[in-house]
DNA sequence: TTTTGAGTTGTTCGA
DNA sequence: GTCGAACAACTCAAA
């Protein structure tokens, strides 16, 4: 018999290897849901509103051209839900499977209420699936990621469907009722632009040089699929089989290396997941329990001048400032400018954290604390606590030439390649632009000291307590 | 249970 | 200028 299945949409808008729509699809009606839940929207900071809303209006298209179309609603989800069963005589929900504490909090009450089945499609691995032999969770990367391949299940492709079931006329509003979106140029949302940057990666050979070209901070060595990914206008399942394609067709062995590292990337984003699904006390406090007792210095002058790309080190401003500007972040940026505030300015890793959640594109929770645990080393299978980068070595190897710099630090362009990494003496000035607000050699000293603190503090109280 | 090998992305210093 | 060692043990994961 045909019924009716709503297809709750949250961070899956794409039609192309949908796992969620296609368990609805077997009810033959669907009913394809945005809901609005102002508890979620007030933690989302208007530039990814605005990458969501314009996300939504294609994914509408989409499914116009099938048939179809988004409807959209706003309230808390629980009774957006029972109130859309009970008008399209609907029984059952279906939405992809979402790992933040929040998600998690919110599916459970749902489930408890309603008929909501959660289809695991977010990332390629359930997190519960992916266990060490004793049934307990990973914490080191390495272990966890042979475990990940070993008993990796088939990605066979899953194309968008042809044609959707329509949706009944009396189910409404439609997308019209969503704000609308101030699209970023750097950044055009939805699957169509998710697919084609995907496809130009591997096939300008992008992908085969990866390995070494993903650290140059001048260079599109990267993917920058990140946003796309965040909201599922790509399938991670889709990208994994493509770097697995990449890597089985790579032509000598560099380019094996680099489609091999570029996957590593990937499972990355699997492990940090999966991090979170099992220690979600990560959010709020470091894996290593030892580090919750450094004395952080949390100058918020510093803090200002890191956030507004004010800090004297050229290439940290540069970053700092592309995050502003546009939502994302280079890569081996983000680990600089995490070092530079944690480690330089004695700032605690959470203050940088809340800041890029506040804007970056691709901001999850998951990766984002992840991140950031690993640089500060305070995570699982993080960083050593000596591993301070030093802001100007690390310029001048990835941004050789200064064009990233000049890019977004404008009065700076005119420097020579010679002077332009920085710091500079009484030589060198620029109008408009600030002295280095700390010395990196004294600063790594006492970053050294605060974690050797850190750490004393902890064995003492162990000593104690025996 | 014990043992063994290993662990994303660096920097500094001194020979 | 180049190169290797120190940084600090620790804890994980599997045999």
């Amino acid at each position: 018999m045909k019924t009716t299945a709503i297809w709750w949409i949250r961070r899956d808008l794409r039609l192309r290897d949908n796992p969620t729509l296609g368990a609805a699809l077997k009810h033959g009606a669907v009913i394809p849901l945005f809901i609005q839940d102002p508890a979620l929207l007030r933690a989302t900071p208007l530039r990814r509103r605005n990458f969501l809303w314009a996300g939504l209006r294609r994914l509408d298209a989409d499914l116009r051209a099938r048939g179809s179309r988004l409807v959209v609603r706003a309230g808390p989800p629980e009774s957006v839900l029972a109130s859309l069963l009970r008008e399209s005589g609907t029984a059952v929900i279906y939405a992809e499977e979402d790992y933040t504490p929040y998600a998690r909090r919110r599916d459970d009450a749902i489930q408890r209420a309603l008929s909501l089945r959660c289809v695991q499609g977010q990332v390629v691995r359930h997190p519960p699936d992916v266990l060490k032999g004793d049934g307990t969770p990973y914490t080191v990367f390495t272990p966890f990621s042979k475990r990940w391949l070993a008993d990796l299940p088939a990605l066979g492709a899953r194309p968008a469907p042809e044609r959707l079931p329509p949706v009944p006329e009396h189910i409404q509003p439609a997308v019209d009722a969503l704000p609308t979106a101030d699209e970023s140029p750097h950044f055009p949302a939805g699957e169509a632009e998710a697919q084609a940057r995907q496809a130009r990666f591997i096939a300008s050979g992008a992908i085969y040089r990866y390995a070494e070209q993903r650290n140059r901070l001048d260079l599109d060595g990267t993917s920058a699929l990140s946003p796309y990914m965040r909201f599922g206008m790509l399938g991670a399942r889709q990208v994994v089989g493509w770097a697995m394609q990449a890597l089985a067709a790579a032509p000598d062995a560099s380019a094996r290396k680099s489609a091999q590292t570029w996957l590593n990337q990937l499972i990355w984003r699997e492990f940090f997941t999966a991090i979170l699904y099992h220690f979600p006390q990560v959010h709020e406090r470091s894996f290593r329990s030892a580090y919750e007792r450094i004395r952080w210095l949390n100058n918020e002058a510093n803090f200002a001048d890191w956030q507004r790309g004010q800090t004297g080190y050229p290439v940290v401003d540069a970053a700092m400032r592309q995050l502003r500007q546009t939502g994302w972040m280079h890569n081996r940026a983000r680990m600089l400018v995490a070092s530079f505030l944690v480690k330089d300015l004695l700032i605690d890793w959470r203050w940088g954290e809340a800041w890029f959640m506040e804007n970056l594109l691709d901001a999850d929770i998951a990766q984002n604390n992840g991140g950031w645990q690993w640089t500060a080393g305070v995570g699982t299978d993080a960083a050593p606590y000596f591993r301070i980068l030093n802001p100007v070595l690390q310029s001048k190897r990835f941004d050789p030439h200064g064009a990233y710099i000049r890019r977004w630090v404008p009065e700076l362009a005119h420097l020579p390649d010679a002077v332009i990494h920085g710091p500079w003496g009484k030589n060198v000035t620029v109008d408009g632009y600030p002295r280095a607000i700390v010395d990196h050699k004294f600063a790594r000293q006492r970053t050294l000291d605060a974690y050797a603190q850190a750490r004393a503090g902890e064995s003492s109280q162990t000593r104690r307590r025996k």
